[in-house]
DNA sequence: TATAAGATTGAGACACAATCACAACTAAAA
DNA sequence: TTTTAGTTGTGATTGTGTCTCAATCTTATA
């Protein structure tokens, strides 16, 4: 992944940005990082491993890697924003339960194709997207199965 | 809209809630916005007209309308959360244009399927979603237009 | 290498939506 | 009327995320 770094780097000059040391030691954190993250997650990270960077870096860095088609960045019902770096990634939207939090990756190309048709039919200049269904995953499905039946049991 | 108040007064009292002056103030305040609206802007609404209720029952309330299917809430990427009434609306998702904020409704059938097939296939119980495309509308695409030949003249 | 211009950083203050705790109040049932 | 449990308003509090600004660093140029 030292490629990223260099296309990182390339992008920053581009755009008349510097290249430092604390850009450097959070993109190497955010590459190992292989799933969603928040930016505070990043930050005590760093601050286990002793590095000393502010929030407010880590903040402005992840803006920059998602300036720079890098990183995603996916809004919460919660509020939160969670990160995952893009790497590599192909394009993918997310299942996310409710009842675990868990979040399951996936691709529908039809769906894709969809959008772009429904961005045309509206005169609109389609830069991005953002799809999230919400549910329960199947083993949630099945804790609920069996603690019904072991209710049923009990009484 | 009576009918509204009915519901939402049977969906309470079915789940152990009461009804309340100020829930009832609310939900009337509540059909009275036909577009996207933020909790805070209701709180306004209701100050401008003498009804002098609390933040927290607004935000409660709302809660409890999200709840009963009567309001949808869809988070934006400002941070903020919108809301909007659905009673008699059709279910629909939204393309939002990030240069004046514009916000245009549109329905995909389509889209709708391939979402129920990608739950299925992942042995999901979906129980809802949330779309946004994003984007330039057609009226910021034209002035961007515009722009550009002026400057082009100007040089 | 020295200098200058301009970008970056860290610290903490700040903004803001949203939630919470709790005492006073109210609705509903008995 | 009494009892019980749900509701409300106030104001404090939380939690993300942004901002300010002096000190520091990077880069280009001499
Ligand atoms: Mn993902
Ligand atoms: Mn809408
Ligand atoms: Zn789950
Ligand atoms: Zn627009």
């Amino acid at each position: 992944m030292e490629n990223v770094i260099v296309k990182f780097k390339d992008f920053l000059k581009s755009h008349n940005f510097l290249w430092s040391k604390e850009r450097e030691i959070i993109t190497e954190q955010v590459i190992d990082n292989d799933y969603h993250f928040t930016a505070d997650d990043l930050f005590i990270q760093l601050n286990q491993k002793g590095k000393n960077i502010s929030r407010a870096t880590v903040y402005r860095t992840l803006d920059l890697l998602e300036k720079s088609h890098f990183v995603s960045r996916i809004q919460m019902q919660s509020g939160k924003h969670l990160y995952e770096h893009i790497f590599g990634h192909e394009h993918h939207d997310h299942l996310i339960c409710q009842e675990c939090g868990k979040i399951i990756e996936f691709q529908c190309e039809g769906i894709e194709e969809l959008q772009k048709k429904v961005a045309l039919e509206n005169n609109f200049r389609m830069t991005g997207h953002c799809l999230k269904i919400y549910g329960i995953c199947s083993d949630c499905q099945k804790k609920k199965e069996t603690k019904n039946e072991s209710e049923r049991e009990g009484e």
